[in-house]
DNA sequence: TTGTAAGCGTTATCAA
DNA sequence: TTGATAACGCTTACAA
């Protein structure tokens, strides 16, 4: 079923029947009607490679996740949910691309083989290959995250530093003295992964500034790492009285740590940290948390990426969120350990 | 950058260019080397649309999930995960597209406009439009799920029936006698969602099977519908023991209603369920439950597409997943409530 | 208001 | 072993 067909069927040319469907001409009202009944009756829809090639545009946009192999985590799941949400709403479909590892090929075709209109670009380390290669192909794209030198491209991030700080802050201001800080996990940190350093660097700024005595402790992204890690920290630091974290995957194990070492949360032991609000509510008890607000950047990603897209050369734009604590039951006055 | 002009560069007809590419001709190693120089020199891929156009395939596949706003659940992730991983291995991108509510136009674009070589379709009522829709349009397709007459359709499943029926065996085994099913929600089942359906067939027959006393129970996806469902059954069922359940998102509340009755799980209540292996693992006590092999079937389900697209007119191929249930640490023996 | 025809970048047939 | 050329199905200038 192609064009040529429907045209011949209303006693039309081709390209009235092009016309009749994009509107780009007015086509009178009788033969736009005739030309509609056809198409209805045989169910046709443009061929999209056809139109593709010809437009030199896709309405496709790509979507660049982590391998699966590595699970992903409740808040890259939501990105991934709420961006091919907004790109429904704006008749955008999308591809999806595994990138890392062995998926290589994956991510070329889709840059390099003009299978999309625009990449999103999730999971960006502070030095990144992808973010070079697409600058290189002249593909618009969107980070969410951001490289070392976040000038000159056009993302949206999550505040880890401020928010890291301000979890800080919180628990100084509830008296407790000694905190650590439970990151993602070392490979990821070493690998230059933006948020795990972000993090890193606000926590030191903010025990700097209220003269507290911090541990870092990087933690693999799953509850048994969690536990073992808070095992391990409450043994090496028995001072500690809390802890703020951003690795999402872990905490519950964190949770049953505490549980198993007889500290109960908040009265002996408070937790804060950034995480998605979905997971933070359904806790026991629910995480003071930051909220990452991933349906509001999701969909602000996309829309700045059919901007870029519709205008390659417009300044680079930003939006970094840093969303309020939400007070829940996890934080409250330090009490010394034993 | 096109084929001409690696032709061009090389001194070579664009015909020999693409037969060096696909190796459907031999190519003298003397000029297939030259052109591969000047490809990898100007980092030159064919563009999909104009090879889609000519070859009449894309080398895509689409996977139509349930709409973002819905969470997922861990095991639709899971899938959602392997699906992409496995296609990339094949060398097949994957179109994702929401299909319900607001997304019709999604979902007829991905069909009707030649977008994918096949789709795979999740989430499958007993009666589903899209199956229709899908059959009529001749495109290959593989479901993750299956209808009411799954005969005439290629699909992979999880055999609720069976594995709610052996969870309830379990239990009777235990000296349970009297055990509830907490199902999906109210409108999924109503809606015709198959995993709900044979849940409850499943659980009425074994039910019977054992002479014990059964009570249904729907339950929202979602922890806090969880807590209030199993508050509700506690409160007008005293003399429950036990719960069978395939509701994974609502399972840390059930958890949660549990111990705010003062019920020790195993001790004073037991639980067994249908999940994902990586959720059942890290609840807190893990859960005893049949462990969907999402990854197995993930990949089946492509591997199962690839083989339609390649021969369309083959039987339709089946694929009825009942794991062994994995016993963990939520049910013990019976223990009558006060 | 409508029709004609060129061309997007490939692949594949037919010649050489 | 290679080259010229006709499609694939669409959009869009240009003509009528």
């Amino acid at each position: 079923m192609n064009i040529g067909e429907i045209a011949r069927r209303a006693g039309v040319a081709r390209s009235t029947v092009s016309y009749a469907l994009t509107g780009k001409r007015p086509v009178s009202e009788e033969t736009r009607q005739r030309i509609q009944a056809v198409i209805e009756e045989l169910n046709y829809r443009p061929n999209a490679a056809a139109r593709a090639l010809k437009e030199g545009r896709t309405r496709t946009i790509g979507l660049v996740i982590p391998p699966a192999s590595q699970r992903l985590t409740d808040m890259q799941l939501g990105f991934v949910a709420t961006v091919v949400d907004a790109a429904a709403r704006a008749d955008l479909d999308v591809l999806l691309s595994p990138s890392g590892g062995e998926h290589e090929r994956s991510f070329e075709r889709v840059v390099t083989g003009r299978r999309v209109d625009g990449v999103i670009l999730m999971e960006i380390r502070l030095e990144d290959d992808r973010v070079t290669r697409l600058r290189q192909s002249g593909l618009p794209f969107v980070g969410i995250g951001r490289t070392s030198h976040p000038e000159d491209m056009t993302w949206v991030d999550v505040d880890y530093e401020t928010l890291i700080s301000q979890c800080v802050h919180h628990l100084a201001d509830l008296g407790h003295r000694d905190i650590a800080l439970v990151n993602r996990s070392a490979e990821l940190v070493a690998a230059g992964y933006g948020p795990g350093h972000r993090a890193q660097a606000g926590f030191t700024r903010a025990v700097a500034q209220r003269d507290l005595h911090g541990v870092h402790a990087c933690c693999a992204d799953d509850a048994q790492a969690g536990l073992s890690c808070v095992e391990r920290l409450l043994a090496e630091h028995p001072e500690l009285t809390a802890i703020a974290t951003i690795n999402e995957t872990a905490i519950t194990g964190m949770y049953r740590a505490l549980a198993q070492a007889g500290l109960a949360v908040p009265k002996d032991f408070s937790i804060a940290g950034v995480a998605a609000r979905h997971l933070a509510e359904n806790l026991d008890p629910p995480l003071t948390s930051a909220d990452v607000p991933t349906i509001e950047l999701g969909a602000r990603a996309v829309e700045l990426l059919i901007q870029r897209i519709a205008d390659p050369g417009s300044p680079h734009r930003h939006l970094l969120a840093a969303p309020p604590i939400s007070l829940r039951g996890t934080t409250g006055p330090a009490r010394p350990r034993a």
